[in-house]
DNA sequence: AGAATAGGCGAACAGTGTTCATGTTGCAAG
DNA sequence: CTTGCAACATGAACACTGTTCGCCTATTCT
């Protein structure tokens, strides 16, 4: 019983997804108005307050969507990146620029200057995004490591679990993550806003650079035969 | 020769300036408004535009002390630090996060999403006080070169000049101060911004290790016996 | 059928950044 | 000292913004 009235609100709320990106992509983040959303998206400015709750809600729609479309696409350029951990890092950093560089003023909303007085309660749907967007860079250090790719970790295992349906994780897992997460969105973030142009270097490269010494830094040496690395990838996920 | 016309200017772009300031830390920059400022800072909102363009003038005033302030506690801490590229390199990481950490909108407002349609004007002060910011961080690896405590860089010296008034500089060493930075910048903030929350980890501790790591990928091995460093070091403290 | 409810709208309010004509000073030249 | 001028300061006005409220329509449920 698909309701009228429900199919009009969804293809109604799509509109408003629609416009609001569209607008967020032409005037950035801090000018996004509400009262130009609707008009783009047919509707009068009190209207859209029964789909949106005011401009907070508009932008944590556009949060969502970001962490979810960000997190699609590096997942996919790192599952294409066979299952070498050096190749994956290297992937992952490639797609992490891209994206970025692809999507300025989303890269800027969702990772750049917090909105203040907004809180991203982490069960809406902006904290599962969140983690959705979180998960595949984590995963990959999580292979790495069940593979036995990574550098014996001689950190004392204080498992922590983050969301009690998944299995923990040996802190120092965690903190390889950290850092290598922190390298590629170091040099990300900086050219994306603009503090890489005085160096008059090629990113790219040093982007990729970076992504290998990742790989050296906490990965085993890479012997030139792969074929152990090639028999281990049927494990998928850690047991705690 | 004062005139007094000049000293009441004075002192009045110094009120706007503290209470622009004061304002920006309560409300964080998105919501910075101009009519607040000229509220306290007792002057009517259109006479601001006597002593600032308006409300982008507003933000570059703020941008350009941020620049300066970072800056300065950054240097200071360097020189502190002695003459050891390792002890530099912590130094410099750690005296980075606690100016974050203690000026989070002012940090937010110079590092983070940039404010469309403000062009920071390369020769205006935001311009100068980004190159005073950006000069001690650069020196650290200047200095490592020039006392031999870099990995001999194979890179072919393509000399750049970024300042007709400075001497050229490698392009490996930029490439180098490149990726330092964005080594300490990712971490720094991405937990300003509150996206290592979930970790759970002690961000100083992570951080240091990444200081550690930076030095060791870059400098030359430092053997606990060799001496060399050791005696070139002032009697400066580093500890640790 | 009738009642309940979700959807949509315009008016209104308080706030914003910015401009402009109008006064009001400070200061230097005549 | 007087005059004139430029800098200063202001309040009103304009075009916006986000948000709330009451009113009305149209869909859905009983």
């Amino acid at each position: 019983m698909a309701g009228r009235r429900e199919v009009l609100r969804e293809s109604l709320l799509q509109s408003i997804r629609d416009a609001s990106l569209s607008e967020l992509r032409r005037t950035g983040p801090a000018e996004l108005s509400l009262r130009e959303v609707a008009r783009v998206a047919g509707i009068s400015p009190s209207g859209l307050y029964r789909y949106v709750e005011g401009r907070d809600g508009l932008l944590e729609l556009l949060v969502a969507d970001g962490f979810e479309r960000f997190g699609k696409a590096v997942a996919e350029a790192i599952a294409a990146a066979g299952f070498d951990f050096a190749d994956q890092v290297v992937a992952l950093a490639e797609s992490y620029r891209s994206w970025a560089k692809a999507n300025p003023e989303q890269f800027a909303l969702i990772l750049g200057s917090p909105v203040v007085g907004f809180n991203p309660d982490p069960n809406g749907p902006t904290g599962v995004a969140v983690r959705q967007f979180g998960m595949p860079m984590l995963q990959v250090i999580l292979d790495a490591a069940a593979t036995g790719q990574l550098n014996a970790s001689p950190s004392p295992d204080a498992p922590i679990d983050l969301d009690p349906a998944l299995p923990s994780i040996p802190a120092g897992l965690i903190e390889i993550a950290m850092r290598s997460w922190g390298r590629i969105h170091g040099i990300v973030i900086l050219e994306a806003f603009g503090h890489l142009n005085w160096t008059g270097q090629d990113v790219v490269a040093v982007l990729q650079a970076e992504a290998k010494s990742i790989a050296a830094t906490f990965g085993k040496e890479r012997s030139s035969g792969s074929a152990s690395v090639r028999k281990a990838r049927g494990a998928k996920v850690a047991k705690r």
